[in-house]
DNA sequence: TTCAGAATTGGGAGCGCTCCCAAAAATTAT
DNA sequence: ATAATTTTTGGGAGCGCTCCCAATTCTGAA
């Protein structure tokens, strides 16, 4: 039981509180032969420090706060938060921080949860999972608090703010340029939402390919998803009466709802319709579809997003760092590569 | 900024500290005008109290963690995880609980982490996922440790601890039952792993539709899947040769893979095979499949854990608390009800 | 008007650590 | 051998709160 303290086991190994303290956090100047004493007194009684006390004298907490703001909803139905979680999950453990996580759906959650994420004592920093509109708000409170802070994706504004992202305009890019090398001409798009930064960019990385290549851009041939499987499901629908051959989807959910209507409608992938989705979660591969697909590193995204964040907190928040991962576009069957060559 | 104290209120509002403690914390006996004296300046400075400060003399830290041992991966495969902490999320929000999460997939990973969520001054209590066999060795510490806990999902052993669950064996008897009252009669399922109370409780529930039915009771019939969409695929394809004309999986998830290789084999659903799936997660209903299956209350399942946790907090962990939740069935396309009527 | 009793307020002690500085012990140089 | 360093050890102060108890102020009944 840890209702011990420093100080018993102190008594017990007889020294002093602080040579104890010394020993618990691996200090230096300590004889060898006080250390191993103290180590087993510590290791017999099962005795871990008080973290609250810890963190009052030391000012920190290695707590990390993971905010999923505007995204509640998402987080089941999207598996993107999931695994974003588990790489941001994994990093502390291995940084031996604690990690507390807030998903916050509305402006009530926001303000209730406000205080505790900005309060020094509970969290060393904060990790926000952004890109979204909505998002900014809160993103702006941490920015006035002080309080380390991580941008996980894009944000609208706050260029004084450390954030990790990729470069989804790119990446979409080279999306539609493989269409484009294919063959498809009349290559349609199933964007994210205009209010997320991902939606954006991903659909200026389709225009850019379009244009590049002299393909007129056809405002049928476009259609808004919300991430979901019935969005692309939906998306879809309206896609199919322009006739694409080819859909560009924004994500890897939104194209499996998108196939799913493309073969109810009676037609074949990538036969008539083929298919580019994006995140390469563990899903393109497993599902009937095998979905060619824009991989980006879900996981070490998380790891890196930790990795900054530590940084941040341990040596401070200025300048603010800015990570680009890279992304890779994955050739599976639904892109109709197999066929055309 | 919140590097003000309680001094520093209680200097500017012309008080002690005493009295701002009692504002900050609603206590009874503090004038009005005393009271409001206070809260204006607190209003205005933006204070928060110092979580630490205050756990370390309270003695109580607010704080719930959630530990997903051994199912590291399921955590993406199964949006089960997912909805489940959403449910545990939003009830520590409501509840002002901060809420820290463990994913721990390895040995080394819980000892890792054990040092972290047993001792005192870090977390208050602790909701632990569990029904898998080894799962079992961090509840007989957390118990050892005197840990406010809740097993969420029914534990091996330990009938000292507090759980919430379903009825898991009823559950899926109504679901065969159900199939048996279409008129089904090669009636298959697709287990989950028998290291699992869950795999072990809805199989037995299975059985003992059967039983009660006087259908004998075939092997060929029976494949262990492990909640995955391609051990669903692949459990059904080592049942297809049996002829099953209707199949029972022990959850969503499995279900859709198990579809998935019945529509590949070029059999139709419900027709040739009739599905009832387990969860009722809203992937049941949005698919291509309109999944019959049996509806658990996720989310609600995570706020009881939680409000249970707290109750163990404030009154005492004895003695234990079981919560058994319902489930109910939905039926929808996959168990053909519309065709046999 | 006075005083018991209730309601309010203030301040000390303490929660269990870290950090700093001074004291003590061990080491090396003279 | 002694002096000058260096290494190790101990203890005080303090992190910012809560909790308890005593001091003060306010009631209203005698």
């Amino acid at each position: 039981m840890s209702d011990l303290t420093l100080e018993d086991i102190a008594r017990q190994a007889g020294v002093s509180r602080s040579t104890v303290s010394r020993v618990v956090n691996g200090q230096p100047n300590v004889s060898d032969k006080v250390r191993n004493r103290v180590l087993d007194v510590i290791q017999n009684t099962g005795f871990h420090p008080n973290a609250a006390a810890r963190t009052l004298a030391s000012q920190r907490s290695w707590t990390l706060g993971l905010l999923l703001p505007h995204s509640v909803s998402f987080f089941f139905t999207d598996p993107y938060y999931p695994h974003l979680t588990k790489g941001i999950a994994q990093a502390c453990n291995q940084y031996d921080y604690t990690l507390a996580l807030f998903l916050v759906g509305t402006k009530e959650d926001e303000d209730k949860i406000f205080p505790r994420v900005s309060r020094k004592g509970l969290l060393d920093g904060v990790i926000v999972q952004s890109g979204h509109h909505g998002d900014q708000s809160i993103i702006g409170r941490l920015v006035d608090a002080n309080m380390p802070l991580v941008v996980a994706g894009r944000p609208f504004r706050f260029d004084n703010v450390s954030y990790i992202d990729i470069d989804n305009i790119q990446a979409a890019y080279s999306a539609v340029r493989h269409l484009i090398g294919l063959g498809y001409r009349r290559i349609g798009t199933i964007s994210g939402p205009v209010s997320s930064t991902v939606g954006i960019d991903r659909k200026e990385g389709y225009l850019k390919a379009l244009a590049e290549s002299s393909i007129p851009f056809d405002e049928s041939l476009v259609a808004e998803g919300d991430f979901t499987e019935s969005g692309g499901y939906a998306a879809m629908q309206s896609l199919l009466p322009a006739g694409p051959d080819a859909v560009f989807a924004a994500s890897d959910i939104m194209a499996l709802g998108a196939i799913r209507a493309v073969r109810e409608a009676g037609l074949r992938v990538p036969e008539d319709v083929a298919f580019v989705g994006f995140d390469d979660l563990p899903l393109a591969a497993l599902s009937n579809v095998q979905l060619t697909t824009v991989h980006q590193p879900v996981v070490q995204f998380g790891i890196k997003a930790v990795e900054v964040l530590i940084d941040l907190v341990e040596n401070g928040i200025a300048p603010p760092r800015h990570v680009i991962m890279d992304t890779e576009l994955v050739v599976r069957g639904t892109c109709g590569a197999s066929l055309r060559r």
